[in-house]
DNA sequence: GTCTATACTTCGATAGAC
DNA sequence: GTCTATCGAAGTATAGAC
């Protein structure tokens, strides 16, 4: 179908303006959660009119697809670098433990599953991320001779994807009950499955 | 304060109408999210008026409270109840893999950090929640002989309640890659902790 | 004690002016 | 190609009728 009648108009993708809008889009997100994602926000946070998020959006759904595709892009590559580095297992545990692109990934999930239109694309992503992360540390612990049977590379891939995204949400309520202890276990397994950290990553922005 | 000059009504506790808005207002709360829940469609779902649920609950914080101090109360005694039985690690396990719960936790936590009105006492519930399995796992896990330094019963507990949070979030998108293997390492766990499970315990609703 | 009429605010979205 | 004027629906909340 190639919208057939519709004489609406979209504003370019180079526009400066767009961009000030999705990096509105995406602080709100992060400080508001999706609710608080409104076209009238979103405009005052960058300091323009609710009217243009409809302009260069048209709906709020493309605005969000929007926001998504963007950092999905960058991060499955991240994610990659990360993968590739010589300390593969530590190198996720890092990525999994920045704060943004956890409570990101959790915001659009919650997105996905209100939204019709977003949740194609975002579930179809997300198990294109897993896939991803699956294969490597499938070589990874081949390499590392660890017993697949005992360990499933993707069970140790939800271990250590859950656990930093529940601390996070607990210690934004205030509840650090057994965090330290729980980061030492997976710590301790890390380091007996592939040697002591050496170096930590880039540091987060 | 006894608020001074406070001359809006507020309709009994007892009511029938009352209870019917908080139904409708958990069961929303599950099936939309917090954001799905409004005044207008609580009343809807509940076959009444919207303004009802101003004149039962005043704000809508109020009623999100009501929910939630309703849904604690019975919280807490089935986790007790869980962590008194002759397995309490598999009861607890099974406790923290009922969706409904899982999904209402993830909710009210959601919420707090959006409604300041509301984040004090679900922080504080929270907290209270921790202690309570954190103190009884401590019990049982000396009972058991297991050594608390290398697993500290905190950590074992944020373990078993990270897990089932994640997955049912991917199960919800349609991931399900490394569920299985995830819930059987776990459970592969638990029983060397504490023996192969005897029983299942009583049925969701 | 229970509910309704009504006000005011914010929301998403479009049509049309520049 | 860019932005504004404007609308109808949905949101919260109150004052007052029964």
């Amino acid at each position: 179908m190639t919208t057939a009648s519709s004489p609406r108009r979209i504003g370019a993708e180079s526009s400066k303006t767009r961009a000030q809008l999705l990096d509105a889009a995406e602080q709100l997100l992060l400080e508001e959660g999706y609710a608080g994602v409104t076209s009238r926000r979103v405009a005052a946070k960058a300091g323009l009119k609710p009217q243009l998020v409809h302009y260069y959006f048209r709906a709020m759904d493309d605005l969000f697809l929007a926001v998504f595709r963007r950092g999905a892009e960058h991060n499955l590559e991240r994610q990659a670098r990360a993968l590739a580095s010589p300390q593969p297992l530590w190198a996720l545990w890092e990525f999994n433990n920045e704060p943004a692109g956890t409570t990101l990934t959790m915001e659009f999930a919650a997105l996905a599953n209100r939204r019709p239109a977003i949740r194609d694309e975002i579930a179809s992503y997300a198990e294109r991320f897993r896939k991803q992360e699956a294969e490597a540390l499938d070589r990874v612990f081949r390499t590392y001779g660890i017993d697949r049977d005992e360990l499933p590379p993707t069970a140790a891939l939800i271990v250590m994807s859950s656990i930093p995204r529940i601390l996070l949400i607990e210690a934004a309520l205030g509840v650090r009950t057994g965090h330290a202890e729980t980061v030492a276990l997976v710590e301790r397994y890390l380091t007996r499955l592939e040697g002591q950290r050496q170096s930590r990553s880039t540091p987060s922005r």
